[in-house]
DNA sequence: GTTAAAACCTATTGACAAGGTAGGATATAA
DNA sequence: TTATATCCTACCTTGTCAATAGGTTTTAAC
């Protein structure tokens, strides 16, 4: 599955904030795009979405920069993905379909597909995540 | 997850052909298009995708159409998605991240994500699409 | 043979989003 | 006061999607 850059530095951001903010410091942007060789101009463009979807909160002026505005264990991946892109947890259609062969597609793919991802990523946090694969989350994982 | 109409259509396509061939009778774009209620000009060209990927075979000229050119049983969903979009199935990244954290979210999250889409349609054939359609019409008509 | 029907081929278009770049306005700790 | 940072707005380039259009070739039926 592609994944957007967007996506992508939405994340790796993300994680890199919980990862390098300690008590009361914050990490600016000029920092994370330094470490992650990316675009500090782009980069603060995305954060806007982990800033509006309630993920950090940004602290203006000079020492500035941001932090978690939650515990990273209580950042589930699902809401950040929905917070940074509209399609990878949406439905498949906007609509029920009339057609039968179409409904049987939706139900039988397509929704699955869907429920997959939305299962995995409800259950995994942003903490899980910078544990850097616990065995934990092997645990959590379910086959068909 | 929001999948392409390129995708959809072509899913739909393959299921209509496998269920309306019936022996040496092939099912033609107009036919499709018309069940369907879709524009039979684009439809012939995500059909190309299906004859590309070797699923369906076209027979021209007057009484001509499409018919599958494999068992739907042994037509597996990975094959067809993947003959119709390159992304659904791909690898997140083109090539190994050498940044600790990226490394990590990549086997941590996108890695196994693309398992489960993986795992999923390779197990399943268009025989199995079919067949769990109309076992679901049939129990919605036992609630009808 | 003629004809109708169908796959097959090529080109073009409009809309839209991705992936940036750029320049500034605003807030704040030192 | 100044340096530093977030925050805001605008623009631009590129590529893909979805569709439209108009043909050319092949073939069964008459």
């Amino acid at each position: 599955m592609k994944i957007s850059t967007r996506v992508d530095l939405g994340i790796i951001a993300l994680a890199d904030i919980a990862i390098n903010s300690n008590k009361g410091v914050a990490v600016s942007a000029s920092e994370i795009a330094q470490r992650q060789s990316i675009s500090q101009k782009y980069l603060e463009q995305v954060i806007v979405g982990l800033r509006q979807g309630g993920f950090v909160k940004g602290l203006k002026g000079s020492r500035g920069g941001y932090m978690l505005s939650r515990p990273a264990d209580k950042i589930y991946l699902s809401e950040v993905l929905n917070a940074l892109d509209n399609n990878i947890l949406a439905d498949t259609y906007d609509a029920e379909q009339e057609n039968e062969i179409r409904e049987s597609v939706n139900s039988c793919l397509w929704e699955k597909l869907n429920g997959y991802l939305r299962k995995f990523t409800e259950s995994m946090t942003l903490a899980d995540l910078i544990k850097q694969c616990r065995s934990d989350s092997e645990a959590n994982m379910y086959y068909i």
